[in-house]
DNA sequence: GTTGTTTTCAACCGATTGGTTGACAAGGGG
DNA sequence: CCCCTTGTCAACCAATCGGTTGAAAACAAC
């Protein structure tokens, strides 16, 4: 996933109204009437919303009639996923590898291997 | 997590110098002065990206003398994988329940069996 | 073919965003 | 003690954002 998919994808999702779009969404598709039913604001605000999420990848939109059908594309969140976790997994890896350095200061398991400055404190 | 953090942990990453800070931070902490090093913007644009992930609780600013050392969150992260996931697994599971369906609508294999609210397990 | 429904387009508005520069606060090192 | 490094605060600017209203496009239905 390209860095300027991945700021659309994630601007996309940092709105309630439009995450709310996509918590319905997962029950179905739907027309943008039927999404815009829930809200007080105006039919062209919610257009607006699904056109975000539709240019992030995260919602397909096909014409049928003079409705329009809009589908969660689920593949573009696991992109999503796939960032953090990275850096979530990376960041965890090196904090347990810190601790496990720190507990060898602490509990030196080779005395002969333990340098100068090895103090237990 | 609550609606506004969710808005401003996912507006925090919709940004590419913030999403590179947080890949840098995966390798350690740093102080505002070294993340700022890499990139051609005044050192204040870098300084209020930093406050950006801080007010989204991605990272956490601890004093030191006049450095400021600069954390790497990873509970939050997950915080968001656990929303987007949420997500994908609902579109993901009604798509496969959908396929079911056609499936069976397509070569229904035991035809009495098979009820009108149909449950097989 | 006129009417009604659904949705987008266009222009506008106030608030927010990412960037700048200038000033200054807080400390450490000579 | 003086100054130099580190970083934030404040004010400003252009661009973008989420919302509005009014108009029009696309199509069904009568």
């Amino acid at each position: 996933m390209a860095g300027h998919e991945l700021d659309r994808a994630f601007a996309a999702l940092a709105d309630g109204t439009r995450r709310d779009i996509v918590s319905r969404l997962t029950l179905g598709d739907a027309t943008v009437g039927e999404l815009a039913a829930p809200y007080d604001v105006s039919l062209q605000a919610i257009s607006k919303h699904i056109r975000v999420l539709e240019v992030a990848g995260l919602v397909s939109v096909t014409a049928d009639a003079q409705r329009r059908r809009v589908h969660l594309e689920a593949a573009a969140l696991a992109g999503l996923v796939r960032w953090i976790e990275r850096h979530q997994r990376a960041a965890e890896a090196r904090l347990s590898l810190l601790e496990a350095v720190l507990a060898d200061l602490d509990s030196p398991t080779s005395p002969n291997t333990t340098p100068t400055k090895g103090k237990t404190s």
